[in-house]
DNA sequence: TATTGATATTGCTATATACGCATAAGGCGG
DNA sequence: CCGCCTTATGCGTATATAGCAATATCAATA
């Protein structure tokens, strides 16, 4: 954990992670998935906001294997990467103490 | 810790913070200043970036409430906030293991 | 196969961020 | 007061990100 035993690539990897979970619209997401599956169209209610941009930060939060995909009957439904769950709840409470 | 009791301006708070550490050059100078408590240039040297640079970064963590500063003969050096050492450094372990 | 519903992608504009360079500000010894 | 050392800031350019509207994809089914 210390810097030194952390290489560049790593460091860009956690940066990258940081930089995608840092985003209003993401964290509520985070927040709604750590509570429940939910697919793309009720994200989009709770959030209030327009289906493209809720399915973009969708795309970036999957391209950062935050959260996986399962397709039932029809909808995509989303959930946090069960083994990353613990660690991103934790995080989000860290930063809550900042 | 919910979505539904952390205010839009919490929510934004924190997205502001986690934007501040995901770069890997802050996220360098905090896992340095997580050891020792350093002056601007001594972190130049140990980053091997131009100063100016550095005092731009260091102003960004400056303006997040993450680090301190002391003068302290002719230097200024900097430290991660006590308070909040404990909870970077968690934070940034949690992420190690997204 | 044509249509509909659900989700993803693309193109565009506005805004923000990164980084290098030059330079400014501040304190101290001469 | 003048340099000098340390640190901070401003500016310009390159790149990245946000958000919107339009459109594409894809599956189910009428």
């Amino acid at each position: 954990m210390e810097s030194d035993i952390m290489t560049e690539q790593e460091l860009e990897r956690i940066s990258q992670i940081m930089k995608a979970v840092a985003h209003p619209t993401r964290m509520k997401i985070l927040f709604l998935l750590s509570k429940d599956l939910n697919n793309v169209n009720e994200l989009v209610k709770a959030l209030g906001v327009n289906q493209a941009l809720v399915s973009q930060q969708l795309r970036i939060l999957r391209l950062n294997n935050l959260v996986k995909t399962e397709k039932k009957n029809g909808f995509v439904y989303y959930s946090l990467d069960p083994d990353k769950k613990k660690y991103i709840n934790k995080m989000i409470e860290c930063i809550y103490n900042i």
